[in-house]
RNA sequence: GGCGACGUGGCCAAGUGGUAAGGCAAGGGUCUGCAAAACCCUGAUCACGGGUUCAAAUCCCGUCGUCGCCUCCA
């Protein structure tokens, strides 16, 4: 069995093939810093990080570069409007950004890169692509791509130069050659952020700076470079044709793209101003919901966000958790035969899960065959197993539930100070249960579960647990 | 207007040629003082219309609908 992954370019699954055996280089495009995240930008951050999980998972060793554009038309704006200085407000949301990732359970990248700190990279590509004809300085002191000048450009997105003439709905800028050029380098205005450079003082455009950070952290050549499907164009488009024009090597092995995250029928964005944020999310749910929900569809598809889906989501997670639950009380042991079905169900399990993962990181058919071990665990269970007989099992629900990022161990929600008198308050009930006071057992359950533990009787005895 | 994606049971959602995974909800049952949990059982022919094929949710054409991109966007 192989890897194959889904690749924009081509509109195919190919087999997964790195550039150097056993590692992988992999850039994804990381967020404007102008603003709070919101959780569809947190879905392309899970996304990229559950490929990165299995890919680790397979034995590839991940270089993952995640970039920050820390300086733009929309942070200058924000900046002026505030009046706060631009460079201060980026690393503000940089940091929050950064803190969000690590609620998330995101593993930090390898290297996190930020356009304000490349400029002299930015500069020297924009001066080659000058030399070798594929770019231009105005007397206004920008500089643009000769996008005419690359024959084949629009092979990501698939356009030709027709169709994008032909949408285009941008001003015209009389000092382009042509209305498709973009910018890579832009004169300052004056009271903007700025650099010197040989066409004057400006900043870089903002295709440029991935094409430059990529090819500083990783070279001519990367095996995976990611995004929001938003980005295929014209960004991705435009950063093929700047990378292309200046190595004459094919920029990227597999273009991988996520899609939307959907709010009322609707992308979430910034623009749309239609956002919940991943602060706002995470006030009032766990970060493995949003992580499940993710994991429940195709990342290519589009992710129905609403109050629904986030409760039902929720129940999900409960389920996958009821697998770690202990041996009822006074388990007996379960049947040889039991046990045995329980290790088959658990080696299927893990082929299903990895079969499911190679055919281009199927989560939710990993995800089924991580239902299915939580079923056949609880079935052992309930016929009597020890915590003996059931660990294996439950160690496999942790590991593969692991590969994807999901936490299933709770952390305690009480106190673990608290532990011993629960214990003793339950044990109290169960007396007065044997004595038939179901009255002020009733009573005594209620009251724990207002305080969120939550107890559950059976002939042998009563267990509890934090909810 | 151009380019692209999608439309699977009440909801979310896998599956892309051989008679439909999984989760949530619902109904029935086991267990149980009650409750809860767990377990068992029950339900879809895959937007619509044509076509290709021995065989299609899965390929082709058309219609309708939804969404994304074409402007900043994960």
């Amino acid at each position: 069995m192989s890897l194959k992954i889904y690749n924009t370019l081509t509109r195919k699954k190919e087999d997964f093939e790195t550039l150097e055996p056993g590692r992988v280089r992999m850039y994804v495009c990381g967020p404007t810093v102008y603003a709070n995240a919101h959780v569809g930008h947190a879905m392309s951050a899970l996304v990229f990080d559950i490929l990165r999980r299995y890919l680790e998972y397979r034995g590839y060793e991940v270089r993952h570069v995640m970039n920050f554009t820390d300086v733009d038309d929309k942070i200058i704006a924000r900046a002026n409007q505030s009046g706060e200085d631009p460079f201060q407000l980026a690393e503000r949301y940089i940091q929050q950004y950064e803190r969000n990732l690590a609620d998330l359970n995101v593993l930090p990248a390898t290297v996190n890169p930020r356009a304000t700190r490349e400029i002299e990279h930015i500069q020297k590509i924009i001066q080659e692509l000058i030399a070798k004809g594929y770019a231009y300085p105005t007397a206004d002191g920008d500089v643009y791509f000769r996008v005419r000048k690359d024959e084949d450009y629009g092979k990501l997105s698939r356009r030709s130069f027709d169709d994008v003439r032909g949408g285009t709905r941008v001003e015209v800028d009389e000092a382009k050659e042509d209305p498709l050029d973009f910018a890579l380098w832009k004169s300052a205005k004056p009271g903007e952020p700025s650099w010197d450079s040989p066409w004057g003082k400006g900043r870089p455009g903002w295709h440029i700076e991935c094409s430059a950070m990529s090819l500083h952290h990783l070279g001519e050549q990367i095996d995976i470079h990611g995004g929001g499907n938003d980005l295929i164009f014209p960004h991705h488009e435009n950063e093929i044709a700047q990378s292309e024009s200046l190595t004459g090597k094919p920029f990227v092995r597999y273009w991988v793209h996520n899609g939307m995250l959907q709010l009322g029928g609707e992308k979430m964005s910034k623009s749309l101003g239609n956002l919940v944020t991943i602060d706002d999310f995470l006030k009032d749910h766990e970060a493995n919901v949003l992580r499940l929900m993710v994991l429940n569809s195709g990342y290519r598809s589009p992710l129905t966000f609403n109050d629904e889906v986030v409760e039902q989501t929720e129940r999900a997670l409960e389920r996958l958790r009821s697998g770690l639950r202990p041996c009822l009380p006074g388990a007996g042991g379960a049947a040889e035969a039991a046990v045995q079905t329980l290790q088959q169900q658990a080696e299927r399990t893990r082929e299903d899960f990895i079969a499911a993962m190679d055919d281009d990181f199927n989560t939710a058919g990993a995800l089924a065959a991580l239902f299915e071990l939580v079923r056949a665990i609880n079935q052992t269970r309930d016929s009597g197993a020890t915590d003996d007989q059931l660990r294996p099992a439950q160690d496999l629900l942790l590991e593969l539930s692991g590969v994807l990022g999901l936490q299933l161990e709770q952390q305690d929600k009480g106190s673990a100070q608290a532990d011993p008198f629960i214990n003793l308050l339950v044990s109290v009930r169960s007396e007065l249960r044997r004595q038939k006071l179901w009255a002020i057992s009733d009573q005594i359950r209620d009251r724990l579960a207002e305080l969120g533990v939550v107890i559950e009787d059976s002939r042998e005895g009563s267990t509890w647990r934090w909810e």
